[in-house]
DNA sequence: TGGCCTTATTGACGCAGGTCAACGCCCGCG
DNA sequence: CGCGGGCGTTGACCTGCGTCAATAAGGCCA
């Protein structure tokens, strides 16, 4: 029998998936960062716990009414939309401790889709109780704030990757953006397991599959990285940082 | 003797610039959007209306200190960064109506430059005012929200143009946001004059000068566009709308 | 454990758009 | 009004990446 997932737990308190924000291990990257420990028991109190995805499971789908943004909590989601002419883009991924779905609160539907890479544990935080606390506590409210302002910027950073860089600067930039974004949730930097697909890598980047493994049989020969399958070993982390903005 | 702009002005009370948002031409697109009259009042009273910015004059530098996002009142304005190599990458293009300087709430620093391609006046709202005032006024709270938002929808549409697009889509597909964007000020939609150089149109979508003139050409020859320097008619607006999603 | 299907790699080839170069045309300035 | 310098256009050529195709290597289920 095929998992469901339903967001509307029976029992609207104490999930099993996880005790509360203030005990979680991302607190320090995710929502309650700078909010002070009552604070953190607020905001715990509106925050929806749920069965884990299922890979390929979708979290929510584009021009859905939107109602929540998610953290992600464990595993890996990849969004994307889908153009007019059916083609699709992926806009982004999302590690443990990062916030998605704030693409939709512009006008009430989600306007790109997001799907579980591999079995994935998210937070949902239905935006209108954001909102009203986020009125109410300015921590909250400046947070938020950021947290979309680093979105846009991140956005204009893949904007520059895309607008001119070769494909060899583009997958190292990926590289090195995974590597530091796991060094923030103190894994490896510089051994870790690509939890995309190459199509998925391409699609992101802008490229072809072939492209996209031809730049990791390229970088393997120089030297820089070790690739095996999905195991990525960054072996001269200097040239890559060099190489993303070539 | 050239002319400075300091947005501190002497006389904190009424500019000679803009009477105020309530008499605003433009207050329908903008901030006030959404907001009760007393409170387009309160709104009021944290703008600030400065000289206008004379052509290739900078409103605010990459990396600089954070302080206060803009609307822009009229003119065009371009948002850009500087890569690591030194290139330039030009953002976003802003309208009157529209808001710019979001992407520096994240670190308190912006993340892009934002430079006038021709004489343009802009509202200074400081940020901290922002905060505290949307704290009180949920219409504003939400409507900031939703701005951000709609920032963070838009890249990622710039994103999936740049990834895959052709030099024809790219161009089509910014002719027919301008356009949009001109009806929505109530202005023509299909005929306009650009304020931007082929420089700047080529870079913001990731083309070469040369190519983007070829594409104008090329376009102009099938009766899609008329051509004439910067000015621009729409002849075949469908066409156009076509081109710019294959 | 074997078989099938999806994902990844590698090679050969073509083309869209980049690069280089020459030229014309605005437009601002003296 | 005439001159100069940037901006735009056009042409010829070149190249990085896409396309097509064939093969290999996982991974998942029976």
């Amino acid at each position: 029998m095929k998992l469901i997932v339903d967001r509307n737990e029976d029992v609207p308190t104490p999930s099993p998936y996880q005790a509360s924000c203030s005990t979680c291990r991302l607190s320090s990257l995710c929502l309650p960062l700078a909010l002070e420990a009552a604070e953190v028991d607020v905001l715990d109190r509106i925050v929806q716990r749920s069965k884990p995805l299922q890979k390929g499971q979708h979290l929510y789908r584009e021009s859905e009414h939107f109602q929540s943004v998610f953290a992600v909590r464990s595993g890996t989601l990849k969004a994307y939309r889908t153009t007019d002419n059916g083609r699709e883009q992926v806009t982004g991924f999302y590690f443990p401790g990062e916030i998605l779905g704030m693409d939709g609160i512009g006008n009430n539907r989600h306007a790109s889709s997001a799907k579980a890479l591999e079995t994935a544990a998210v937070c949902e935080i239905p935006f209108t109780a954001l909102e009203t606390l986020s009125a109410k506590m300015p921590h909250l409210q400046r947070h938020f704030f950021q947290l979309m302002s680093r979105e846009i910027a991140e956005d204009q950073q893949l904007i520059t990757l895309l607008s001119k860089s070769s494909a060899d600067a583009r997958v190292a930039a990926l590289l090195v953006s995974i590597s530091t974004r796991n060094a923030r949730r103190k894994l490896s930097a510089i051994r870790f397991r690509l939890s995309m697909s190459r199509v998925d890598i391409g699609n992101y980047l802008g490229l072809t599959v072939e492209t996209v493994s031809r730049v990791f049989s390229r970088m393997q020969k120089l030297g820089v990285l070790r690739v095996e399958n999905k195991e990525i070993e960054i072996l001269d982390r200097d040239a890559l940082v060099e190489m993303a903005d070539a």
